[in-house]
RNA sequence: GGUGGGGUACCGAAGUGGCCAACCGGGGCAGACUGUAAAUCUGCUGUCUCUGACUUCCUUGGUUCGAAUCCAAGCCCCACCA
């Protein structure tokens, strides 16, 4: 791109609420970051250890990807900030130069929970790899976040397992939000924008109370606000909830994105209620277990049935897996261990996804947003065969 | 031809008198997976009228209250020797 079209780009953090749907809260929006815009609803795909696994840049450029994730926790472990910063940060280190979003390490002090211990300024993590024992805070998560040179870092927060006490819950939202207060006034890479996180778990006071105290530093250095301690093991009303209780308290007029949610029926509920950005490593993680998503639904393609079937993995699909390959071919990769089986899954997983958030954005374009609705949840939940 | 070893469920392989429908691995089948300690994990895998019953451990016959396990013969396989 050249230099005037750059110099013309909105200001990163620009956020243009492009098209609001009449019937629910469903928009469509753009995000400008440093390295460009998204478009939303959007969907993230996760790169956790600098890279879409099974994937490389070139391959997500070509499905469409906007924008990946990248994890504070695990790249701080490796290849750790020196490295990181003389390779010139994540974007360079990697190959990508779209926008990236970083998670603060706040879902490993979920998901290591056996592996941490939290204080008021931060969490002690003892390392999964090695054993070693380190500390991380809210300013220790921006400072690699710095490094990693991330278009939206994330707050560090207190991601809150289900169930819990609502004592723990309030705690953990005091924390939070303290953390939050600490993060948006950490320094920051060129033109990197910070999101907060809305936790609060299953009381929606403490969401509210939460969202409130979130929205209040949005002149301060909170760009964008997020929903997190969803889908961490709860029954899926839970989940929609948890999204329920948040988001009327946010800003209209800022990014709203669900962390970690990624069942494509949950995502399409979710921007119903006008949520913008989701990420999720169910197309990824399932494509590596054999499972592959369509707009009826998953199947297993691993399953003995199609040891001869010489469709695609979806028919009409247009991925570079259903381009070429059979699913008789994939399930036989797939059972020989052939690492090129959870690759064609994996592309044509987020070809999926990427596809269902393009024609949902395209649905609430042309003010079809509850057609299209009614008729993906008719396919993705009630069409009564798998993989057809 | 001789000597030695061996034949167990789809495959490999434990078990050498009762706790054996028979450990374990593979394969097969099914399920789970939601800001990735996950190319991982879990369950099932003789038959049935299935919280019980029936038929199994090369074949046949025998010993024993009781046999995959002991004895005899036969068939087959492997190694070495001629």
């Amino acid at each position: 791109m050249t230099n005037a079209a750059t110099d013309n780009r909105p200001a990163p953090g620009t956020f243009e609420v492009l098209h609001e749907d009449r019937l629910t809260g469903a928009r469509t929006g753009r995000l400008w970051t440093a390295h460009g815009p998204i478009e939303t609803p959007q969907f993230m795909p996760v790169g956790t250890q600098a890279t879409v696994k099974t994937l490389e840049s070139r391959d997500l450029e070509e499905l469409g990807a906007q924008i990946i994730l990248g994890n504070t926790y695990h790249l701080m472990l490796r290849p750790g900030n020196e490295i990181m910063e003389a390779c010139g940060g994540l974007h360079q280190f990697m190959s990508w130069d779209k926008p990236i979003l970083t998670d603060s390490g706040g879902f490993q002090v979920f998901s290591l929970s056996g592996l941490r211990k939290i204080k008021d300024d931060g969490v002690y993590f003892q390392s999964h790899i090695d054993g070693q024992r380190f500390f991380m805070g809210p300013k220790e998560s921006m400072n690699v976040q710095r490094i990693l040179g991330s278009d939206i870092a994330m707050c560090f927060d207190e991601c809150i397992p289900y169930p819990c006490t609502e004592d723990y819950a309030r705690n953990a939202v005091d924390k939070t939000l303290k953390w939050a207060k600490t993060c948006i006034s950490e320094p920051r890479a060129p033109g990197q924008l910070v999101f907060g996180i809305v936790q609060g778990s299953e009381w929606a006071h403490l969401r509210q109370h939460c969202a409130q105290e979130l929205t209040a530093m949005r002149n301060d250095g909170m760009d964008g606000f997020a929903i997190g301690g969803v889908s961490v093991g709860e029954p899926e009303p839970f989940i929609l909830k948890g999204i329920a209780d948040s988001i009327p308290h946010l800003p209209r007029d800022r990014p709203r994105y669900v962390m970690g949610l990624g069942d494509l029926w949950q995502m399409s509920e979710a921007v119903g209620m006008g949520a913008d950005m989701f990420d999720c490593v169910i197309p990824t993680r399932n494509a590596r277990n054999g499972s592959a998503f369509t707009r009826r639904g998953p199947y297993p393609v691993k399953a003995g049935q199609w040891k001869t079937d010489l469709r695609p993995i979806e028919e009409g699909c247009a991925c570079p897996a259903c381009a070429t390959y059979s699913r008789a071919y994939i399930r036989h990769l797939l059972n020989v261990g052939e690492i090129l089986g959870v690759r064609l899954i994996t592309l044509h997983n987020i070809h999926c996804y990427l596809t269902f958030m393009r024609t949902m954005r395209e649905a609430i374009n042309a003010d079809a947003f509850t057609e299209w609705r009614k008729e993906a949840t008719y396919n993705l939940r009630t069409h009564p065969t798998r993989g057809q």
